[in-house]
DNA sequence: GCTTTTCTTTACTCATGAGTAGACAAACCT
DNA sequence: AGGTTTGTCTACTCATGAGTAAAGAAAAGC
């Protein structure tokens, strides 16, 4: 029956291609599956310990727990991973990385300062309800070695930097209050990283509307206008 | 000598009350000042602590570390303290009663509720750049016992509702804009507790100024008025 | 003086958790 | 079918750091 079935394929398509659907994979084919089993593999580890750390902190969650969750024993996240540091620090990579993804993606559009920053906290917001990037603003970076602390540093050094810039254009403009923007860059980061600590996602708001609240909060201030 | 000059004090004080100083303490009086000396080393263990904790974490401090700083040895330190979890619990305690005054201070006051939320903002930005203060917003509670953690816990949440408290006296008062006080209490907190973070008593602004400023971005809002 | 209490040290124990060696199984290749 | 690569397991090692026992030093008390 399979076989049938397969042949009336073929034979439904006169140009047999080579990226024709086939039930008998081919050797490269395999391989790639094989690669992408394995990343997905690998991700899955760091999914599940990014969320136990940010459920338990770094020190506190061990690997035999990490890997008896996806049932699995220890070895085998070695396999995946050379270390306990190394999932920290790729988790860390992830979360920065899709916020920095964020901060590009609104730079490169033409709004002005002001809404720029805007579009960017409300995109931070976001993304701080998701596993990885919540990490960057829980984990303390002190459990890392020196190397990778330092890159870490880098990074997040960097991040702060895209709120400064886009509160300097906001300024330049007019349509920022006069103020230091290094000053608004930590107020800012301090609010939103904020939202790591308490939210939750069976709670009454989803990300969407909590980042705009907190946003309107910040860019209009708490007194009556 | 010594004999003859106590004398002549005697003589100038013809009614020695018992609290008249002498050279020669009393039994009570060096016990009074024996268990002084035992509170000042126990809290300079916890102040010792305290910074490490905040410099480098929790878990990546080691008692020998604390005990080496204070010139001593690690049993030494567990003359004066019974477990690792207790320095924690007890910087907990003190940073937490330090807010909880600020906050008991400001409510007294017949301020406006705007204006009690400016003024708790301001000193708990102050305290922010404190030891035992520090801690509490830079410490994961994760670190914990589970009895511990859910006092520390009740009291950290204390203290928010007091931020959210004062908004709603501000709401209603017609000061403080309509808003969700418990997102405002988030924001504020969120903001406030990054001071931890960042400040350093090296830094170009003193904590009063940082306080100043973050407080005024808060409630006026990064937008021009 | 001698004894007791207070404080600090040296020299341990002991649990825990990161990381590994090597066996074993399954899939793959030819 | 036999040999190789890939993936997972059992059963360890080993460092670290919290916490302790017991001795010694210093002060207090009588």
């Amino acid at each position: 029956m399979i076989l049938d079935a397969e042949k009336e394929v073929v034979i439904a398509r006169p140009a047999p291609v080579p990226d024709q659907r086939s039930p008998w994979k081919s050797a490269e084919e395999r391989a790639r599956e094989r690669k992408q089993l394995r990343e997905l593999k690998r991700d899955a580890v760091l999914l599940a310990a990014a969320q136990e750390f940010n459920a338990r902190g770094y020190h506190n969650t061990t690997l035999d727990e990490i890997a008896k969750r996806l049932n699995v024993t220890k070895p085998t996240i070695y396999y995946y991973v050379t270390s306990k540091d190394e999932i920290l620090t790729e988790i860390f990579r992830t979360g920065c990385g899709a916020l920095a993804e964020a901060a590009d993606e609104v730079d490169a559009s033409n709004l002005s300062g002001l809404d720029k920053l805007a579009e960017f906290m409300r995109r931070y917001a976001e993304l701080m309800t998701t596993d990885f990037v919540m990490n960057v603003a829980l984990l303390e970076d002190t459990c890392l070695g020196p190397e990778m602390r330092a890159e870490v540093r880098e990074i997040k050094s960097a991040i702060d930097h895209r709120f400064r810039t886009f509160v300097e254009e906001g300024i330049r403009e007019g349509e920022i209050a006069d103020c230091d923007p290094k000053m608004a860059a930590f107020t800012i980061a301090g609010a939103l990283n904020g939202i790591a600590r308490w939210y939750q996602p069976t709670g009454p708001r989803d990300p969407k509307e909590i980042a705009e609240i907190i946003v309107n909060m910040l860019v209009n201030g708490l007194q009556v206008r």
